[in-house]
DNA sequence: GATTAACCTGTTACCGATAACATCTCAGAT
DNA sequence: ATCTGAGATGTTATCGGTAACAGGTTAATC
């Protein structure tokens, strides 16, 4: 490894000239800086990071925060993790994993946040380091997310514009404030078109949109579009008319919500939000290590939904 | 934060003394240790890492490398990595996720691969730090995985005790190892009843499977049962008979491999391999970090197959 | 009782960077 | 010509640890 000591010798300066060629280049005048520069190259010099973190009292380390039950953990948090990964290894930080199993100990940086629940807020607030939250949130933290609202609404529009003739909304049975949204998004459409609303709502898992599917199956219409708040709740309504010897999507269309994984082993493939999520990550990371370095808060970040095309609503 | 001088002032000794109490802790007598062990938990000191990697050079960073495509990454990914970064959290260690498009710069201490071609095995061997795959290999390398030939091995007894009368095996079209292992598991069950092997294999994507299926099931027998090398086959697979109006698990079984989220989609649930990713995660982190101190090859570590059982065997 | 060795403990220097302070230079003011 | 001060560069101390060496006790040996 070289050192500062070894370009500042290349370059016949003190090594805190070669210091201040980096962090403070306007002190340092334009002559000396074209030595240095040099020398860094030819030396092909990299800052040690843990002597750099040594003074100024940082760790380089970011904790990304995942609250949701493993179990319900969707797939697509590995993208997320990807694409946070690309942008902190670009500035030479790293992660750390943290569930609630294992909250504890360990300094760091600054944190990225997703899954959080009412209960939450509290210490998130009193973390001492910045915090960018992944997934939309009214407590004034800071976060990215894909714009849930307009997705809803942009996904009715389509089922409409395709000629369905009934919206249902099946949504998730949290109180985060994604579903909140996004029910927004169903409403504001539905109502714009002075339409009566219809919404149920299930915990995250398919077997329960199957279940509502078939135990309520006589009372459903033809031509009916069920929005769903996710894919895995889509999947199962899918499968539910199926079973019940419904046509999608000639009869019935279906909606999901991410697109990420899992419908890509639906069949026929659903028609569904797309989210960037690696995208969204590396935004997130973006976000957080401004935070770090300018200490100023940097606002929400809100990608603008694209819908992904499947099979489950008619041309 | 409290340094090694705080403690040693409160312990009356000079910081040496308390660096020794934490490293070499029989060179220093039990009633100094004493004190310091006292002083420490008193003042809630914990070490600061960063300073003890300037010291040895170290980074406290461990790479995952992940050489798969991100679209076909299986999510079981995530489960590996809240696994590893379990084990690593707890040591003060790190992460960062390296994909085959950001391979590139930034110091490490160790290296935790997975999804390993034939082609990377030279670059690997390069490597200047301990690497651990995830994954069986025949380099030499050391690795964590499932004992995939008992996995198949068990599933295809399993089907021949369900009363399935031909098995098929299903798999990836590959040259990795564990899929050669897969095969030997099924091939060593089949010829030891001297049944008539048959083999197909697909890249690993739900549609191809169930396209074969669809294709072939003129062929295709009542009482056969498929055993798929992954759970995305498995799924096509059913899909396909269910669609060719086969019945699972009465005139056909199907199995899979993995376990970890897909089977949760999938109705019925499908009976496979599950995994216990975190833990084996947890494992590579442990023995990664073991080989870096120890300086030692801590050699394979297999981790027996465990049947899920859902309802795609008959009973 | 002096010598030596074994064993503790403390001192110093260093890992690779940065901040704070010291020094030096040179232009402009007196 | 001397003084002043701004701007450029170098020196020193520091971050929190550890290794290598130095010094001080004590017990065993002759």
């Amino acid at each position: 490894m070289t050192t500062l000591v070894d370009v500042a010798k290349k370059a016949n300066v003190s090594k805190m000239t070669v210091s201040r060629v980096i962090n403070h280049p306007d002190k340092v005048t334009d002559e000396l800086k074209a030595l240095v520069y040099e020398a860094m190259r030819e030396l092909d010099y990299h800052p040690n990071m843990i002597a750099k973190a040594l003074v100024d009292k940082s760790t380089r380390i970011i904790k990304l925060c995942i609250l949701e039950d493993i179990d319900t953990t969707e797939p697509y948090y590995m993208n997320l993790m990807i694409g946070i990964a690309k942008t902190l290894d670009l500035h030479q930080y790293s992660l750390q994993l943290v569930t609630r199993k294992n909250f504890d100990i360990g300094n760091c940086d600054g944190y990225i946040i997703t899954g959080m629940r009412q209960q939450d807020v509290d210490w998130i607030k009193n973390l001492k380091k910045p915090v960018v939250m992944f997934g939309e949130n009214r407590y004034g933290f800071d976060y990215v997310d894909t714009n849930n609202k307009a997705g809803l609404y942009k996904l009715a529009q389509l089922a409409l514009q395709r000629g369905y003739e009934k919206l249902v909304y099946i949504g998730i049975d949290s109180k985060e404030s994604f579903e909140y949204s996004r029910e927004a998004g169903y409403l504001q459409q539905v109502q714009e078109l002075r339409m009566l609303p219809e919404l149920h709502r299930f915990d995250n898992h398919s077997h329960l949109a199957e279940e509502f599917i078939e135990t309520n199956w006589k009372k459903i219409k033809p031509n009916t579009a069920f929005l769903c708040a996710s894919d895995r709740l889509a999947i199962g309504i899918l499968r539910g008319i199926v079973r019940s010897g419904g046509k999608v999507p000639e009869d019935f269309g279906v909606t999901g919500f991410d697109g990420v994984f899992l419908n890509q082993v639906a069949s026929p493939k659903i028609t569904t939000i797309k989210q960037s999520i690696i995208e969204m990550g590396s935004a997130c990371g973006e976000n957080l290590l401004d935070k770090i370095e300018t200490k100023e808060s940097q606002g929400a970040l809100v990608f603008e939904p694209k819908i992904s095309f499947g099979g489950t609503l008619r041309d």
